[in-house]
DNA sequence: ATTCATGTAACATGATCGGTTACATGAGAC
DNA sequence: GTCTCATGTAACCGATCATGTTACATGAAT
């Protein structure tokens, strides 16, 4: 909790829950995923809750509930997730629109739009480069060039 | 005022107002600025102080006083009025860092990371390829191309 | 019925940008 | 020297937003 806040961490959170319940096999709580990220099982609710309505993962209640991936983790990308979480702003810095029928005001919108525009697209472009599956084989990859502690729980020593 | 108020428009803010001192000779005061741009002269000092310090503007106090140009408008590219500003934040979104020691958290970092550096490595690329002389320039080709309603004063309607 | 877990609303918190007021500082004008 | 003008800042308010937390309703399995 030390450290520089972001202003949006929710696709990291949710990336890191999908990697969990990738690795556990049956519904995984909320408050285990909460645990797991250090933070409120409401707050994986939360966020969660757009991903259950795009069909990525399924919810289930009462004894031995909990989420569970509903897709295919080689067909979704980052960028899939990311518009599930609602798309939100990428970027900090924008426009004023105080007086956009000045002059001065639309050469430097123009200017920067173009910049911002490209900034976004580029990351969008990344996010959709990368799927589920293989950020999960990186996470094994991780796993096992660390050490051989065979562990077969999904600890992360979070 | 309506409209979505994006997080960070003092980029924006600061271009509009040194396009408005390049089109006046003498000292431009933070009255006169703040009145062009719709906002209060304390923020306009406030945005100002940077570049003044890093010596691309300077200020006068008293009668005559104000706001000067202190540099050249062909040397200057957006990206260096970026970092005289503080460099703020370029992203919204971000990681987390709950649980750095998460092998999970590190894999979607990693990917993330990436994403991110590109996304604003290209911006801050597109803004150092643009200079405050040739955002002038482009005003000055919208003000002839809209009709020929030639003002002398630098007047930008707002 | 009881217990468990999600689904949500409601409110608190912390950060940040923008706006505003207030006052001190300094540089001309008189 | 005094007055006026304009910057330089501090202090505070307000809105927005992500996050954290409490509370309670809903529904499913035991």
């Amino acid at each position: 909790m030390i450290g520089y806040m972001r202003r949006d961490s929710r696709l990291s959170g949710v990336l890191h829950v999908l990697l969990h319940m990738a690795e556990t096999d049956g519904p995984v709580t909320s408050e285990r995923l909460a645990a797991a990220m250090g933070t409120n099982p409401v707050v994986v609710r939360r966020i969660m809750a757009g991903l259950r309505d795009m069909g990525l993962v399924a919810s289930g209640k009462g004894h031995g509930g909990g989420w569970t991936i509903a897709c295919d983790l080689d067909r979704v990308t980052l960028d899939d997730v990311y518009r599930a979480l609602g798309a939100p702003e990428i970027l900090a810095l924008g426009h004023r629109s105080a007086a956009p029928h000045c002059l001065v005001e639309q050469a430097v919108n123009a200017a920067l739009a173009d910049a911002f525009r490209e900034a976004e697209s580029l990351l969008r472009a990344r996010l959709g480069a990368v799927t589920l599956g293989r950020l999960s084989a990186d996470f094994h990859a991780r796993l096992s060039g660390r050490g051989l502690c065979g562990r077969t729980e999904p600890t992360d020593e979070a």
